[in-house]
Order: structure tokens, then C-alpha cells, then sequence
DNA sequence: CATCTATTCTATTTATTTATTGAATAGACA
DNA sequence: TGTCTATTCAATAAATAAATAGAATAGATG
């Protein structure tokens, strides 16, 4: 083998990794499978894809070692292979939003679309706040993803229910909402919804995922 | 604009950052590029492709905004459009070469074929040991790429010319030997060469850009 | 201004990737 | 064992990406 048949080798083999994560909706599905384990009809509901459209892309993702899937009665599981592959999504989605003005644009539309100062807190400060008792914490993803694990102190109130969920929440202490991640829209909602009912509500900077990779605190049931 | 069409519009802008990176040419000059900056002609050359081909995957990556030209006279030269790329190269190798055995076997083909033990040293020892003075340092890049910065207290021994630089180096102290980077051979080649040779030889682990990423003393002329 | 040359563009062919549909499969559970 | 069902496979069509070769361009230099 000659140095330039190495070289080759070697860079074909490197994009086929890349080549697994250069499909919007399979990085779509690396950002929910950061959550946790899900059948391939819920990320096919999550994903707006069809199921054996979003069977193929995770047949792609398994491939290249990315997911594992398993087994558990009827159905079929599938999860990140390692908390590295989020890591990778967070390097990739930083070069994507640095270098595509694109990106930073359409969320800022999105969110100037609902008509909120959508103001956000990050992980450090929210730390000090929850230890000086500041704010409470709500978990406004489904409940199934909550209890998978949530940040410590968190509250579930999904989005879907938030209503039921306000009566048991004083109006004087600040809210903090956190959802998935930076391209979920469940925090946002929620602002919007309590800043409208009264409320003072931040969303947090970062989503779940990153909180814990970051080694804050978090619980497990 | 709707969730969904949020998100397929986030997702569709953010692979585009991926795609650019999702092909083992513009892999393999990114890694190039990452030594400074090179006319069309020097990445073709580098690379084995044409300069048709070398200046449509430079097209390619300049509209991703990877990279940035700069006229000299009658050429251009392409650089990094940052530091933060070569970051997310560096990312995407980890990613490859954890989950894609064929790259790890790929490598360890390459080197057992030269029927070397490639004993390598990583940044942190390496500082350690210049630091008491105990080895010589040998950048054996091209002698253009040294010339642009190099790690402190390295001496340009280009590999071509590797003879040359023999007489002047004494056989009593170990020789430490970088280059481009994991997929770059020179310092391979050296080591081989200078084991051979008699001397004391072992290859860094780190090539440039990694070094002067992770804040390591360096020297530009 | 004319020429030279490094680079880019255009057109074409070939290869790869994606979505869709309907059929096939593999495992669970009665 | 047979049925049920979540998932995957196979085939096709449509879209996108890549390599090549030759023409065009833009800027430098005399």
C-alpha cells in the first residue's frame, strides 16, 4: 500500500461517519435519540417521516456504528451507541450555526414569530439561581422523557398539559423552562404561555442532553 | 412558519455545514489546510486530484464558508476560514476513528507495513522532556510549512532532504518527529528511516495544528 | 494594450443518495 | 402452531453529487 492508496483509504473511510450525519433528518434523529430510547414509529412521528422512510436512515445510522437498537417485546429500541455521537452533534451544530448565517437567521425568525423576547439563562447561572432557591425548574418535554432523567429539581410539566400543571405554581418566583435542546420548541411555547398567563419564564440556554454532558447535576428514577 | 417546517428548515441549513465536510477529498484538504494557506495547484498536487476537481471541491467548501481566499499576485491561496474548522475536523476523526474500525485498521496496516513498532509520544510528555532538555525535536514537513510556524524548539528536517540534516544531529539523544497530523506519514517515514539508521527515534502523537490548538508553545518567523 | 497563466466555469457522463410503495420477515404471544 | 404486528427489505423513480475535459475568465505582468 503506498501513501497515497493510505491516505485514500483512510479519508473515504473517515467520510463515511460524516456521510451518516449529513442528512437533516438524521441529525434530527441524533438530537431526539439524545434523549433517550424510542421506537422507530415514534421517531418517525417525532421526525414527520415516514416509518419505513425512518427505518432507512436508522438501517444508515446503524451502519455506521452510530445507534444500537434494542430489543424489548414487540419493539424495537433505538438509542445513540455512545454519548460521543452527541458530543459530535454539538460540534457539528456549533460549526453549523457559526458558519451558516442561515441557521441564526432562521431561528431568530421562528422565535421573533412568536412574538416573545425569547430571553435565555445558561446552565451556570441557573445553578446559582436553584441553590439560592430562586426559580423553579420546569421539564416541559413529554413526561416519558422526564422520567428517564431530568435535571435535579426540575419539575415535569409537559407542554402538552402545562395548563393543568400552573395551578400548583406560585406566580412570584421566576420559571426557568428547558426542553431537548437549541432546536426544540417546547421551552419556547412554554414562555410564551406563562409570560402571557403572568408569569416571569426564561427558557434555559441548553437542553437536557448537554446539562448532563456538561455534568450538572441530573436525576434518574 | 410551523413547528415542523422550523425544524425541517434548521435541520436542512445545518446539514449543509455537514455536507461540505461529507466527502474524503475535502476532508483530506481541510486536514491540508490546516498547515496554512495553499494555491489550488499545491492542494491538487497534494491530494492526487485535478485542478478541476481540486477547484470545484474548493468552490464547495467556500460557499459552506470553510474556507477563505486570499490573492497573491497571479495566485490564490486558500486558507481555513477558521481556526474552529479544523476543530470540528478534529471532532469528526475522533468520531471515525472510534466507530469505524476500518480506519484504525486502515492505520495499523499501513504502519505494521512498514515493519516498524510506531511507538508514539504524546503533547503532554513531549513538553516534559524538552522541558530537561533530554530530545530533538524534528519538524519534517515541507520546509514552506515550517517556515509559516512550528512547534518551539524544533529544527526543519524535511523529509526529503532527511539525509542532509543527518550529520548535524548526534546519536547520543532521543529524536522526536512530527508532521501534518494523524493521517500524515512523513514523520512515519522519518522515524523509519532514523530507527534504521541508528538513532533513537519515536514519532509525536500530535501533529502542528493540534499542538497550536491546544495552546502548546509554538514559533512563527 | 496584449499576452500569459492560475483558476473557474460549462457540459456531460457516471455514481450516489433519497423517498415511496408494497411485499417480506422476524419475533411475540395466544 | 398460527396469527399478529413492528420493522425491514426490494424495486423504482427522482434528485443530488462527482469526475472529466475543454472552454472561458480575470487579473497580473511586460
Amino acid at each position: 500500500m503506498n501513501k497515497r492508496e493510505f491516505k485514500d483509504k483512510v479519508y473515504i473511510e473517515l467520510s463515511k461517519a460524516v456521510k451518516a450525519l449529513a442528512n437533516p433528518h438524521r441529525l434530527e434523529i441524533i438530537d431526539l435519540l439524545a434523549q433517550g430510547q424510542f421506537t422507530v414509529e415514534q421517531i418517525a412521528n417525532n421526525t414527520g417521516l415516514s416509518v419505513a422512510n425512518a427505518s432507512q436512515h436508522l438501517q444508515n445510522l446503524k451502519n455506521a456504528k452510530l445507534v444500537q437498537i434494542n430489543r424489548k417485546g414487540n419493539f424495537i429500541n433505538y438509542s445513540l451507541a455512545s454519548e460521543q455521537i452527541y458530543n459530535a452533534l454539538i460540534c457539528v451544530r456549533e460549526l453549523g450555526m457559526t458558519f451558516n448565517a442561515e441557521v441564526k437567521k432562521v431561528i431568530s425568525d421562528f422565535r421573533n414569530g412568536q412574538q416573545e423576547d425569547m430571553r435565555a439563562i445558561d446552565a451556570e447561572t441557573l445553578v446559582t439561581m436553584l441553590e439560592n432557591d430562586e426559580v423553579i425548574l420546569l421539564d416541559v418535554r413529554p413526561e416519558e422523557e422526564y422520567s428517564r432523567g431530568h435535571i435535579h429539581r426540575a419539575l415535569s410539566t409537559p407542554i402538552d398539559k402545562l395548563g393543568n400543571s400552573l395551578k400548583k405554581i406560585p406566580k412570584r418566583k421566576m420559571l426557568v423552562a428547558y426542553c431537548r435542546g437549541p432546536f426544540c420548541v417546547y421551552a419556547d411555547e412554554a414562555v410564551a404561555i406563562l409570560t402571557q398567563k403572568g408569569y416571569n419564564a426564561v427558557r434555559l440556554e441548553e437542553g437536557y442532553p448537554e446539562w448532563a454532558l456538561k455534568g450538572y447535576p441530573v436525576e434518574h428514577i
